[in-house]
RNA sequence: AGGGGUAUAGCCAAACGGUAAGGCAACGGACUCUGACUCCGUCAUCUCUUGGUUCAAAUCCAGGUACCCCUGCCA
């Protein structure tokens, strides 16, 4: 299975509209962005959004801005536009010079809100929240109009720059549009289009007392960047009215168009920031980047790579019906690129010691290990070979089960890139714990797995030199609910919590050449699965590894 | 209930009036010094449903049904 990022030109319905629209000269070249608003970490479904984004961008040869969706300084912080930036990169794309914050343009949307003023299409709204609300109507009923919805023009445009200059309080006044208060859509009666907000903004300090909502900057700011596709999730169809009424009644300088596509809904996992936000401050996961998390740190520091974040975005596909796809899609993607790249090494888990009788105390063999069986020039290393080993525990039965291929008693088994053994005896203490396995090697053994007598052995395991392994903790992660689906409405998801999300193994074996591992690369612990240092808690000498994804294993299945 | 959407295999998803791509999963087999990888094969007489138009319908028309989104001074 190929690596490489184009996993298929698989076509979706937007790369349909761009073709044509490229084709038919409607527009002449493609600009997407990717439009964060920065108030949380990224997740794997943003991910989706990236790829999507700058993913056409690439592909029709145009280009993608990064742009924060600053409207909202209450929720908004540094930290996150920090956090943000770094996770798009880390994924492997680039804005180039094309990094933009709509709080860039609050001047512009201050003097167009002055135009709508003029034209008698906003005005200054002095009902609270809550009257404001009541005044809206139901989904079935028209709303009611405001009894300063016909305020003249010359008060509107007073009180307006009084609320820009901060003469009034929070919450006292807004500037609403003047669009139709009987409207089926909600979002067309009279939506407030500025707040008043004394509050400083991460990118423009204390510039303003009064910010623009969602809707009256997105579209306009598109249009600001010249944005040809504007590309944001379903939930934003409805406001794709509101969205174009602005760009026609505004002086904008292009004609963006916004498209809709369905948001990726991951099972086993929850995706909302309240949710995860709600998990992180109550301790119930260990940060933002803790590796169980669906956020691209939490990945990034579990060892996932960001080529299998874009293989499995490319995989998915984009559509616009709603679609849960199961993690183990994810699982698999990281499975494919780390099983081409991921060099090998041998590391037992859970440890139970093996001694060969017939070799000699105190000596030691050097036998070489391929890091790659499918790719020789990824080149071998050194391991030894000695009298005391360590092997995994499940890797020995005393009452073999049916089927079962590995070691048991007066059985025999190669050790990988070693020996065969034959298993003599079993120790065990006074309570019955297995203590050690007492075996004999075969020394003419080392090539093939064949028997001196010419049979072909079962198993193969994995094992390491006592004397020459070094001892380390690894943690095993498993997702986070027990439940495929714990947002699902009526119940807490927080029940489904999976108790065993994660296994810390602290007597870990593993072999020496792993010392000097190198924290960004991914092992393949042989028979066990994908692995990397935890970036955070390891450290030289007292080395942490992360397991990544276990390796695919249709024997425990059965 | 008003408005806006969506229904194609276990999970995604293509198709644009010409006879149901592809991926994942599953299953069977081969190979293998990782029960991994890889390879081969199987997997929708059928597109939510009921009618209609047509030589021909997943695609067009009419009526149902199910699910999602919208009543923040959030995005």
């Amino acid at each position: 299975m190929s690596t490489e990022y184009a996993v298929s030109a698989s076509n979706n319905f937007l790369k349909t509209i761009i073709d044509e629209d490229l084709k038919s000269g409607k527009q002449s070249s493609v600009v997407t962005r990717f439009p964060p608003e920065p108030n949380g970490y990224l997740h794997i479904g943003h991910a989706k959004s990236i790829c999507i984004n700058f993913g056409l961008a690439t592909e029709f040869g145009g280009r993608c801005h990064l742009r924060f969706d600053d409207t909202n300084p209450a929720k908004e912080e540094q930290e996150y536009i920090d956090s943000i930036k770094e996770s798009v990169r880390w994924l492997g794309f680039d804005w180039g010079e094309h990094l933009y914050y709509a709080s860039d343009n609050f001047e512009q949307l201050y003097q167009w809100a002055v135009c709508l003023v003029t034209e008698g299409k906003a005005y200054v709204e002095d009902l609270n929240a809550e009257q404001i609300r009541a005044y809206r109507g139901t989904l079935t009923e028209p709303g009611v109009e405001s009894p300063f919805r016909n305020r003249p023009v010359e008060e509107n445009l007073n009180l307006f720059q009084r609320m820009r200059d901060g003469e009034f309080p929070d919450g006292s006044r807004v500037l609403r549009a003047r669009i139709d208060m009987a409207s089926p859509n909600i979002s067309l009666r009279d939506p407030v289009l500025y707040r008043i907000l004394h509050t400083p903004h991460p990118h423009v300090g204390n510039a303003w007392k009064i910010y623009p909502m969602y809707d009256f900057a997105h579209g306009q700011t598109d249009a600001i960047e010249g944005i040809t596709h504007s590309i944001c999730t379903l939930e934003f169809e409805s406001h794709r009215p509101l969205y174009e009424w602005f760009l026609d009644n505004l002086p904008v300088p292009s004609r963006p168009r916004q498209y809709e596509f369905a948001r990726l809904n991951l099972t086993y996992t929850v995706m909302s920031k309240r949710k995860l936000q709600e998990l992180v401050l109550n301790g119930l996961v260990s940060g933002w980047d803790d590796p169980r998390l669906p956020t691209l740190e939490g990945l990034r520091r579990r060892g996932y790579t960001p080529t299998s974040i874009r293989n499995f975005c490319e995989q998915i596909g984009v559509g616009r019906s709603d679609s849960w796809i199961d993690v183990s899609v994810l699982e698999e993607s990281v499975r494919a690129d780390l099983n081409d790249s991921a060099p090998r090494a041998m590391a037992v888990l859970r440890p139970i010691k093996l001694v060969i009788e017939n070799f000699p105390d105190g000596q030691a063999e050097e036998l070489q290990a391929a890091n790659h069986p499918q790719k020789p020039e990824m080149g071998s290393r050194t391991i030894h070979f000695s009298r005391e080993i360590w092997i995994e525990a499940d890797d020995f039965m005393e009452v073999p089960s049916k089927g079962f291929h590995r070691l048991t008693v007066s059985g025999e088994v190669k050790l990988r890139s070693g020996y065969i053994v034959t298993c003599r005896r079993v120790i065990k203490d006074e309570l019955g714990n297995i203590l050690e396995l007492r075996c004999d090697y075969d020394p003419a053994s080392r090539e093939g797995i064949h028997t001196a007598d010419g049979r072909k052995v079962k198993g193969v395991i994995h094992w390491v030199s006592a004397a020459h392994s070094i001892t380390a903790e690894v943690r095993l992660f498993d997702r986070l609910f027990s439940d495929p689906n714990p947002d699902r409405s009526g119940a807490d998801y927080k029940q489904f919590l999976n108790q065993n999300s994660v296994e810390v193994l602290t007597e870990c074996k593993l072999e020496a050449s792993l010392t000097c591992a190198d924290s960004e690369t991914r092992y393949q612990f042989e028979r066990m699965g994908y692995f990397r240092q935890d970036p955070k808690d390891s450290k030289p000498g007292s080395l942490v590894f992360n397991r990544v994804v276990t390796l695919r294993d249709v024997w425990v299945k059965k």
